[in-house]
DNA sequence: CAACTTTTGGCAATCGCTTGCCGCAACGTT
DNA sequence: AACGTTGCGGCAAGCGATTGCCAAAAGTTG
């Protein structure tokens, strides 16, 4: 700050013209420049539309007035906003952060800003959300929505948005490859001679959640394995006793895991119990979040690239917020997973 | 901007006045319920402005057309954003996380809206920041800081802000009571028969490491304990191999490291050289984040109200922010800490 | 060289809201 | 009864940019 630069001469105090409390605005540099404030307002947002020399001229008055455009005033006059809502429905949980992440980066590296929403896993909240930032934001991540389609249409109707673990017919979405994931669990735990096996469920308004459950009870039931299922269980660490325990009395010498949060409390649970993971029980996650790898055992987790979720997310929205004429936009995005196989899962117990 | 408005009656098709995919404006709202738009602003931000039967007519009127004011428009004009910076050095750090929650929390509950921004660590990228958002934020939280005194304090001079674990004269602040922190951490070492350790260091320009060592070193000499120093190491898991390669050198047989994230990497780094932990070295990690609980062996540490640091913050820098007259808003909270004691720390090797 | 097209920059109208100032009523006060 | 007070609402001037429209200047063309 304190750029003590004064340009021409400014006889006079000299040394004193610089920020004086007062932000410079579009006029200052205007004035400065010698133009009109039209002509410094094109010059930056587009260069090409005034002469070189110009706009030189215009760049070099903005940098020694240290001037920086009012997104308040652009917004209000253009009607952008430069920013997009990333609605998560819990900042808790560590899966959401890498998300969070790579949608930062991305947003970031197209100049727009991150403006993020906590809605607490509850759909009132995510519709208010999009209903009040309307005109705040450009466009909005939906990341695992709880809206049902119907919701899901009808604001996709309105705003630009991009859902991120949600598939739909109504708006852009990038998903994970869930059934190839699970099949590889499922693939996996036959391998190691597993014939019981039980998916421990997430939040029922969780399409993920229920996409993995479909897909695991047809694999194994082609595999001719007894498929049990549990939950649902709210996606935390600390609901991992209970599901451990519900886990334990159906008989199942494997769990599929909605998510690793649920899974390193289950973890945790089993150990407690005496119960040991995996000569007694093996325990499949899902995400690889933040943790995975040094928990106890290290857990053995359906992996994807979910920080790559959160820019691909990104890339399609500002796509779409910002039409190449020829390209259309992408609708759809499917994630690679691959199993990352730790020490939670092993041999089924005789 | 195709503004198609027409005031008056627009008798003609019945019915079709919500919606019409236009967002309404005040105008809108004035005109249903009859009054001016300067009354409208007064019965929406200052409710004792109006009286209050009109007051009541104008909100049925903006509930009627599902009325948001442009944050926009209202920035521009009142020089208000209702927004929050908040800067922290690196988003994937769990740490971090609790803070972002925080101050999210309190954000909204007080009406503003977050504006999360990564510095990478950089000051840079950090002034940077401060200045782009100048415009477009109240205020800063700026977590963990990397900024020199003479910058924080030239920077807190123009623009309201509050650090987090980074005391500072010029600026209100929330730290962590770092000195009864590593105190107690040392008694604790001291108690289980340490003599040699040492402190495991973590970025130079971060404050709270430099505080730690200091602490650090002061009072193990009091208490007669040869202490060691090592590193600076990077803050993240992948330089735990390093850092516990460096440690074991030492020769000390217990460590207190800058942050969990650290001490979670030697210990998988312990690990596999078949290092015991606590058997052969005792490890004190700091922050208590998300997985010091499960990771292996679960991890002894000097935890803090993380979240709750940054609520403070935000509530610091509100109150900053809308000054009530008769109370002068608070310059430091001092956070308590307290020694959450697990399995990674133990007797001393004979 | 006249007629045209392209470039380039200025004018001024907005964008949607806030707020200082003013005026009108309805109420006390002496 | 004349004169403050107060409470309440309207007027209109901005806030700081963007952008449609226009005119002058510069470049092209036959």
């Amino acid at each position: 700050m304190a750029t003590t630069k004064d340009g021409t001469g400014t006889a006079g105090t000299p040394e004193r013209r610089v920020v004086t409390d007062k932000v410079p605005t579009i006029r200052d540099v205007a004035e400065l420049a010698g133009v009109a404030t039209s002509t410094v307002s094109r010059a930056l947002s587009k260069p090409d539309r005034v002469n070189r020399y110009t706009r030189e001229r215009i760049e070099e008055a903005a940098a020694q007035l240290n001037y920086v455009p009012s997104s308040q005033a652009r917004g209000l006059s253009s009607g952008r906003t430069n920013a997009v809502a990333v609605l998560v429905p819990d900042i808790t949980n560590p899966f959401y952060f890498d998300i969070i992440r790579g949608t930062q980066h991305q947003l970031k590296a197209g100049g727009y800003t991150q403006l993020l929403v906590d809605t607490e896993e509850s759909s009132e909240m995510e519709l208010e959300a999009l209903h009040k930032m309307r005109r705040s934001a450009d466009g909005f991540i939906l990341a695992a929505s709880r809206l049902t389609d119907a919701q899901l249409a009808e604001v996709s109707e309105t705003q630009p948005l991009v859902t991120i673990n949600r598939a739909s017919t109504s708006a852009p979405s990038v998903v994970i490859d869930t059934p190839s994931a699970v099949i590889q669990a499922l693939e996996h735990l036959a391998s190691l001679g597993h014939h019981r096996v039980c998916y421990v469920s997430g939040p029922p308004t969780s399409w993920s959640n229920r996409m993995r459950w479909k897909v695991f009870e047809e694999e194994s039931a082609q595999r001719g394995m007894e498929a049990h299922r549990i939950g649902p269980f709210t996606p935390k660490t600390t609901s991992g006793a209970a599901a451990a325990d519900a886990a334990v009395r159906t008989g199942a010498t494997a769990c599929i895991v909605f998510n690793d949060l649920l899974a390193i409390g289950m973890l945790q649970r089993l150990r407690e119990r005496g119960i040991r993971v995996p000569e007694d029980i093996s325990i499949i996650g899902s995400d690889d979040i933040f943790g995975a790898d040094f928990c106890n055992p290290p857990l053995t987790t359906i992996a994807s690239p979910i920080e790559q979720a959160g820019r691909v997310a990104v890339s399609m929205l500002l796509s779409q917020l910002n039409p190449v004429p020829g390209r259309a936009s992408r609708q759809l995005a499917v994630m690679p997973t691959h199993l990352t196989i730790r020490a939670s899962t092993g041999p089924a117990p005789l």
